[in-house]
DNA sequence: GCTACGGCTTGACTTGTCTCAAGCCGCCGG
DNA sequence: CCGGCGGCTTGAGACAAGTCAAGCCGTAGC
């Protein structure tokens, strides 16, 4: 375990509290804790690039990531932003492939690292662990359908209602309720995220304000009503 | 296990040519057979339909299907196209929540499905199963994260030459070697698996001819110059 | 205070891709 | 032999989204 982070961790505690090992013994949370290391990240530190060997799958405990790709032409491409308590890259680690996407500290971040042999060691000992695993995989890549579908069928108005709406179930709360989404990150990062140009994403925000949907003030987005900002995406 | 099909099949053989069951002994194989159900699939079928409870997964033996999805206005995009022998919807069998694309059969096709119960009792007998089922998946999930790449930093005409040299391999062959690729399904399925327009498939096609690069006949793309192809891409 | 810079916006123009509409071709059924 | 239909192509025009360039604003540094 890396211990540049000062005085000793009750790391089991800290993976205790993540989803993905909800539910665990402590015996077994001790066992996995011996295969993880602990790293503190400042903005801009790369946590992987792609081409790299990966040996193991990541978690931010605080700060945020991103995941990304470069185009030939050096355009970036945000796969996915990490919010605290994700973890990600678990998928790539069991291709046995190198890394195809990079990862980026977007703020100073606190990064626990749980190595692949740990893992398997653990899948070997518990199956349960490994319906566990497979079960944050496949939501992953819920996620990933829900992009794709979301690219090829939707303007980028409203991939951008569809982003401020994503965590808003139906009969979330009363009609015209107000509420406000934060965007984690900068706009340009939300932007290529969305796949979208940073002017093109800062028109669409207009747009929307100019409509009377929302009220758009620094990085805090007011929804003004929830629902005719709904329909707004099924024209 | 469905008896439609004739006389009784020899399913454990049938399973053990299928990479994801590569290695099982004959007895583990018989006991995934019981949980398994063979069906035969006309074109135009339906495997599944979005919403639907999902318990279990597939696995085409002969004919093919695609995944997809349908917009609010009806229009539809292709995810993936399942080619005999692979299987799909491993991932969403792990979720626990019902279908959110819907699965087609393109061809008359002879269909293997697998029950959750089985898959789940095979991971907590041999664990070696479940990293199987995790590799699986994982290799799905990087096709996945290669097409949301593609969606958003390459052109129509990168997405159509990235698709006609899919499975080439740098120095796979002499310089201007000439292969042929046969479109599986019907173009306006190909197209929107590439997310274009049937119109504009057509035009990239036919633009790529006029360079020289290919020749088009019907389904088959003769590719008259690897190297130059692929060079077009990178612009 | 002035300057510099990152983050964001705004305007004017361009373009890749879609839409709508018509037309061609090969194939099957009557 | 003819009609119809699915699969595909072609043309003309429209529009969503991108590009390039300039400019604004708040914060950090000297």
């Amino acid at each position: 375990m890396d211990m540049r982070t000062g005085p000793p961790i009750d790391l089991p505690r800290y993976l205790s509290v993540l989803p993905l090992f909800q539910e665990m013994e402590r015996q077994e949370l001790e066992r996995l804790a011996a295969g993880c290391t602990l790293r503190r990240m400042l903005r801009g530190d790369m946590v992987f690039s792609v081409g790299e060997p990966c040996d193991g799958f990541h978690v931010t405990l605080t700060g945020q990531v991103k995941l990304f790709v470069l185009s030939a032409a050096g355009q970036e491409k945000v796969i996915e932003i990490i919010a605290p308590g994700q973890s990600f890259a678990e998928a790539l680690m069991f291709t046995g492939r190198p890394y195809i996407v990079s990862a980026q500290a977007l703020n100073d971040t606190l990064l626990l690292t749980v190595s692949k042999q740990a893992v398997e060691q653990e899948i070997a000992r518990d199956p349960r662990f490994a319906l566990r695993m497979l079960a944050g995989i496949s939501r992953r890549m819920h996620g990933l359908v829900r992009d794709v579908e979301s690219y090829a069928l939707h303007s980028g108005m409203q991939r951008v209602i569809g982003y401020l709406l994503r965590d808003q179930t139906r009969e979330d709360g009363a009609t015209g309720e107000e509420l406000m989404v934060s965007l984690p990150v900068s706009k340009a990062t939300i932007a290529s995220r969305l796949s979208l140009t940073p002017e093109y994403f800062s028109r669409v925000l207009h747009e929307l304000e100019a409509s009377g949907l929302v009220r758009v003030d620094k990085r805090d987005i007011h929804i003004l009503d929830t629902e005719r900002l709904a329909a707004a995406m099924t024209p």
